[in-house]
RNA sequence: GAGCGUGUAGCUCAGCUGGUAGAGCACUUGACUUUUAAUCAGGGGGCCCAGGGUUCGAAUCCCUGCACGCUCACCA
């Protein structure tokens, strides 16, 4: 950022000479305090105002307002506010001296005695102040804050500082991807990782980022799922292996997308779609708690409820109660298509049954899964790595848990019969042929290699990792949770 | 990718049917001193997103571009 004239950032990088031909460091090697602002409010809960402690305590912070010609301060640390009292009369030279090149934005240490105001502010009476770090740049201003969207994902660390929401949803976020983690830890799952530079597209339905590898001149790809290579490890003998990590899709960009997103997949074997209901809801119920303490918490108006069991429902159901339509009932994919068209739902003439069920469902009943749904029972056409219903084989045994009416995660028990699965990646193959962008043109032959070893009956589970911290940190976009989403280049 | 909207001081925003800029915070000088959006008085600070055009004259009207937001499309 090339800044033409600043006036106010040349008075502070003048106050930081100054500090300097004082003998003063302005960005020192180390400062260690004694105590953060909760240890402080803690340790002296019961000081009544008007009375002063003798001992010495050590606090930091970035300064955040300065009142009264400097003789109030308040500086933030992580925990929250310290108020800093410097006696004008009763400073030394030196000190004053410092305290006059002082700025809101600098980061100081303050060595002090405790001492609580008349009017009952908790302080620290200033006897030595350290410069920690002379901030050359002015902060937003302290009533409105930052409210720039543009400035609040190009900056980001100015977002978090002035901006209390911001670092909280950033350190949830955080909250919420160890408890996730911890919830398969303690499962004995594995945490593992596997290649994020793909030869060969596959494990979803989306368009690639591609690279290039100089020395082997080969094109990559920038990996849309880590399911074919987890489920290879599966083969390979283990129990049950999670990986939570960063996926790349090349669309488009919106309050819930983002061209990298972290998704979490766990596929454990000897289990089926039903016990990846209860991993999901039991993977929900621990981040809440970790985030809110409650299993009830409010979204966007509504109260989100994830105390009770999930309500589990077919997508064919949920259709049927919403419009009528019993698509169990409609046996070719040109009545299905004429159903979808009676309902208003743009369907193109060639689709089949399966598309249409789909498209009925997302226009139809998606935005009214407020509540936590697992929407079961797709229909095959569009889930290629999923084991047949044992009930119905147009139908896949997967679901998809809906909560806010977004789509939080996908899971299926696994397809794992090769012959099967070579003849599913071979359909895609053909749609990849005749111009669909997001199936998979060349078959993963080694994937299916490793299927024709054997893969036991295996459950597997995917989750937006993004999309859960929105909900658990109150967001309406991703970029909100994302501490630096993808933006163009200025 | 399409439609609509926004872009003015470090930040938050005014700026009418065209006459080359204002406020609050912040900064600065001074006053004051137990304040907490401290207060009071003075002062400084603008490539008005960029480039074209219309006009005697453009922050303002028109065109093109850039960035961001919202809605839609694609998707998680």
């Amino acid at each position: 950022m090339v800044e033409i004239t600043n006036e106010q950032r040349d008075i502070r990088i003048e106050k930081e000479k100054e500090l300097e031909r004082m003998g003063i460091n302005p960005y020192p090697h180390i400062y260690r305090p004694t105590h953060t602002s909760s240890l402080l409010n803690e340790e002296n809960k019961d000081l009544p105002n008007d009375t002063e402690k003798e001992e010495l305590v050590k606090v930091a912070g970035r300064i955040r307002a300065i009142r009264n010609s400097g003789m109030f301060m308040d500086i933030y640390d992580k925990d929250g506010k310290i108020q800093i009292f410097s006696s004008l009369q009763h400073l030394p030279e030196e000190e004053l001296k410092v305290l006059s090149l002082l700025d809101i934005g600098d980061i100081i240490g303050i060595e002090g005695t405790i001492k609580r105001t008349k009017r009952g502010e908790l302080s620290v009476v200033s006897q030595k102040i350290t410069v920690l770090a002379k901030s050359l740049q002015v902060l937003p201003e302290k009533y409105h804050g930052l409210t720039d969207v543009e400035m609040k994902y190009r900056q980001r660390y100015v977002d978090m500082i002035v901006n209390k929401e911001t670092i909280e949803s950033l350190i949830n976020r955080s909250k919420i991807m160890t408890s996730v983690r911890q919830t398969f830890l303690d499962k004995g799952l594995l945490e593992v990782e596997t290649p994020i530079l793909h030869p060969i597209k596959g494990g979803a339905t989306a368009k690639p980022f591609v690279t290039h590898h100089n020395a082997l001149d080969a094109d990559l790809f920038l990996r849309v799922a880590p399911e074919l290579y987890l489920k290879r490890l599966i083969v390979g003998g283990m129990e049950g292996v999670f990986e939570m990590g960063r996926v790349f899709r090349n669309e488009g960009i919106d309050t819930r997308h983002n061209p990298e997103f972290t998704i979490l997949e766990v596929y454990w074997k000897y289990k089926d779609y039903y016990d990846m209901m209860d991993l999901f809801e039991e993977v929900v119920r621990n981040a809440c708690l970790a985030t809110h303490g409650t299993l009830k918490i409010e979204f966007d108006g509504h109260e989100i409820d994830f105390e009770k069991p999930f309500e589990r429902r077919s997508m064919d159901s949920l259709v049927k109660e919403h419009t009528g339509v019993d698509f169990l009932a409609i046996k070719t994919d040109k009545d299905a298509v004429e159903a979808a068209h009676r309902l208003g739902v743009k369907v193109e003439g060639d689709q089949n049954w399966g598309q249409a069920l789909v498209s009925v469902f997302e226009e139809k009943c998606e935005g009214y899964l407020i509540q936590p749904t697992h929407v079961m029972n797709h229909p095959i056409s569009n889930s290629p790595l999923t084991k047949t219903n044992r009930e119905d084989d147009r139908l896949v045994e997967r679901f998809e848990t809906y909560i806010n009416g977004w789509e939080m995660c996908n899971a299926y028990t696994e397809l794992t019969n090769p012959i099967d699965q070579r003849a599913r990646l071979e359909d895609q193959v053909r749609q990849a042929k005749e111009g669909n962008e997001e199936a998979d043109g060349i078959l993963d032959e080694d994937f299916v290699t490793a299927l024709e070893y054997g893969l036991p009956p295996t459950g597997g589970l995917g989750i937006g990792i993004d999309r859960l911290v929105m909900i658990l940190t109150g967001n309406l976009s991703i970029r909100d949770v994302i501490a630096f989403p993808t933006l163009r280049q200025k």
